[in-house]
DNA sequence: AAGTGGTCTAGACCACTCT
DNA sequence: GAGTGGTCTAGACCACTTT
């Protein structure tokens, strides 16, 4: 089943006497191993008792230069199975024109409409709508004082069922309420064919993204694998009148996306 | 000189025989120390074997702790002197009309003008230009066949000698020849200033980001903390024939970066 | 049952920092 | 010189997967 084994591909010997790391030298040697297509995407290492004897160093050693590569996000343990190269997901593409106009008219909401085009199923779960005080750069944001409330909602977003993305919307409670925001289902076109409809037409969105490693919280929410940093999104959506009338936070699995953005040259 | 003694924040005690791991149990209690404040930026954490004998673990265990919050970006150690909360640097913005003409035209490259317009120094260094065959994702963006050659321009860009960011244009060749692309030093306004010049009024620019962790020659490069991905940004310049002209691979710490995008609702 | 990774102990020696 | 983190050994026991 295994066309090459995996014994097979070490050849190198580590340098007790160098200054680098001995666990150091192993892992530069796995991920040379990968990098040289030896190992490739699925593809399991040989096993930690074979590395070790073959570089002749403890199995704790050998733990350590395969925690760098599960650090780095290049190699996955599975207990009582082995350790295999990771193999990345397929990408999701986020164009910019994703809340244009041309597709919120459609009646779906923006997510649904792009992951069903894709040929998968799209599905959101863990929805909660709660009315509170947004946090203070919310608030800021959106041009409102600490005492006045938002509506809060959050949901998950998956793809064939793999969580992919967790989003917190904040709307001042003064344009949300009377409408089907508070609802956890806000119907046809979603929140912002609401917001629309309440008499702000949108005119654009700033975006601010940020890079980080996710929290454990995050991490068991996403499903995320070592290794895997995630997008922090922040959007905030602005009406004709040049007012905020939305702020939406995302975490997203930076495993799953990338971002497309086009720019006028002017 | 220490407001706080380090040993005070300790308090909570571990449970052996819990399904959770004890050097999880001890990184999360030593991120709630960091959370809640108790810990702030700069600061102290107690020593390897203040936690040791605290916990009733070996130092072993408690450094598998710590490695935790470091793969996570919250803590760094040094050598000899201790391990701390780190501390973030002050972060710049990325605007998406830092390539609009109306800056290009004042005669400065965007990130010269960008930082000296912030208070601090700016400056660049690992200059190559070197004329070779693109990669392959570098030659479809141009639209280029695998045998045309491009001019391919490296260079690192630093704030106040601190690295930020790696760079790599890809101009064809065919284009390039001739002008001062082709030197190190590529006159006022930069490469884009001399791709007008060549008669390709630039048009727009596509950019697409990925988040990862960065590899070992990025992270010395970088000068990079562990725990900090990076965003890996791809911007292809486009002229107003639709033909791209550039193809600029960046890679850049997400510890320094928020990058701005403004998206029109249409 | 055999093999795999996950966790933990109890040390050792070293390089580096601080005062 | 005392204290700090960095690396490594040589085990042990366990949970999980595979056959």
């Amino acid at each position: 089943m295994v066309a090459r084994p995996a014994s097979e591909v070490l050849t190198q010997a580590v340098d007790p006497a160098s200054d680098r790391p001995v666990y150091r030298q192993i892992s530069d040697h796995l991920r040379a191993i990968v990098a040289s297509g030896q190992l490739g995407e699925g593809d399991q290492l040989p096993s930690e008792s074979q590395l070790s004897e073959h570089y002749g160093v403890t199995r704790t050693t050998v733990q350590r230069a395969i925690d760098v590569l599960k650090r780095d996000g290049l190699v996955e343990s599975r207990h009582g199975s082995g350790a295999y190269v990771r193999a990345r997901p397929s990408v999701r593409r986020l164009a910019s024109d994703r809340f244009a106009r041309k597709h919120r008219e459609r009646g779906k909401a923006a997510f649904t409409a792009e992951v069903e085009g894709a040929g998968s199923t799209p599905s959101v779960d863990r929805i909660t709508v709660t009315e509170q005080r947004p946090p203070a750069d919310v608030a800021e944001r959106l041009g409102l004082t600490s005492r006045q409330r938002t509506v809060v909602r959050r949901r998950r977003y998956l793809i064939d069922g793999m969580p992919v993305e967790l989003a917190t919307s904040y709307i001042p409670s003064s344009l949300a309420k009377g409408t089907r925001i508070t609802e956890p289902n806000t119907g046809p076109g979603g929140i912002y064919a609401r917001i629309e409809e309440a008499g702000h037409r949108l005119d654009h969105f700033a975006e601010q993204i940020r890079a980080r490693m996710p929290l454990p919280d995050e991490v068991r929410a996403l499903g995320l694998a070592q290794g895997v940093p995630v997008f922090h999104l922040v959007r905030t959506a602005y009406d004709a009148e040049g007012q905020a009338v939305e702020v939406c936070d995302t975490v997203m699995s930076s495993d799953v996306y990338v971002l497309d953005y086009e720019l006028p040259a002017r």
